[in-house]
DNA sequence: GTCTATACGACGATAGAC
DNA sequence: GTCTATCGTCGTATAGAC
């Protein structure tokens, strides 16, 4: 069949993504080799370079599946929650403390991104397109949720989600350090204190 | 004279870690090899082993002339603070947006700790020692402050500097990508509505 | 696009003299 | 403790056949 190539061709690129995203998250960009990455997915390091140029074009390439990946887990899990608590717990889960298959490995594989992106301009300027991009997602589900609830937001949208992301992303760090430090009511409470929705 | 070794001892140590500080900072610590840590503090990379056994051992130590470092600054600069968003302020600066001779590169050393600490158990210890540092010390202040202003936490000390500390650790990571994202006005708003003690 | 084979460089770490 | 010299290894990336 004349899309069989095609299809091959998109199969590999999935293979050396997800073979990457799961040996960068857990040992970390530089411990993992382009040979290493390509064996996990059944390719030779040929492959790697055919298809995102660098180890780095593959490091990208992680970013954006994870970035589409994380927008969609997020839009489901605000969606199915319905009071202010459930909300801002799902809002944990999702950014900060993922659990399951991927393991923890995503916050690791996001500072990993950030450290890189610090030293580098383009990158720096896709994190930032990235972060704006969860930001706006937030500001969204906020006004909404300020709107369900009768009251206003103190503060303007956008700057109530720079907050909170911090929020979550510094949760984030310290729980992977000491997780008892860092409950999940305690991390619900602060956005509530953040948006001002709160007991009080 | 009897101290001349002791002192050319300690003199190369301290000619180390500076040099590896600044090194690793700016470039990373993968992107540096033990001869240029070595080069810069002219000396060689045998010295580097004979003082702290690894390539490791030597970032260990640089966490931990780091950490001394940072408490005497805090301390200096809350202690000049008085009211409240004086506070608040000198706190976003001491921990997270330090300029100057060490540039930014504060943050960075700091998350390349975080990434080899998430992976080894004996430096994730050590690294979780240190934030409980970090948090009794702004607990500490948080209580004086409450008390100073008449009214008292919302909720316990060493909660709230879990929080604060996540939020300052957040916005330097958001700030370091997109500088225009978080003001230190924004921060300092931040700081005092997880306090509660802000203007409403 | 994918493979094998390999060039080429760099790195961490050690040995041994001083 | 510090130096010079060096070993062995591993990594990224490329060349060229298929």
């Amino acid at each position: 069949m004349g899309r069989t190539q095609l299809e091959r061709k998109a199969d590999t690129r999935e293979r050396l993504v997800r073979a990457a995203a799961e040996l960068f998250g857990s040992l970390g960009f530089h411990s993992v080799s382009t040979d290493a990455v390509a064996a996990r997915a059944d390719r030779t390091s040929g492959a790697v370079y055919a298809h995102f140029g660098s180890k780095q074009g593959l490091l990208l390439a992680v970013l954006e599946e994870w970035r589409s990946e994380t927008a969609a887990d997020a839009e489901v899990e605000l969606d199915a929650a319905t009071d202010l608590d459930a909300r801002t717990e799902a809002l944990w889960r999702t950014l900060s403390s993922r659990t399951g298959e991927r393991g923890d490995a995503w916050l690791m594989l996001e500072m990993e991104l950030w450290l890189h992106a610090a030293r580098q301009p383009e990158l720096r300027q896709l994190l930032a397109e990235r972060y704006d991009e969860i930001r706006h997602e937030m500001a969204h589900a906020f006004e909404e949720w300020a709107a369900t609830a009768g009251s206003s937001l103190a503060s303007p949208p956008d700057e109530m989600s720079t907050l909170v992301l911090a929020l979550l992303l510094g949760l984030g760090l310290q729980r992977r350090m000491e997780p008892e430090s860092v409950s999940d009511e305690l991390a619900g409470r602060g956005i509530r204190s953040l948006l001002g929705l709160g007991a009080g």
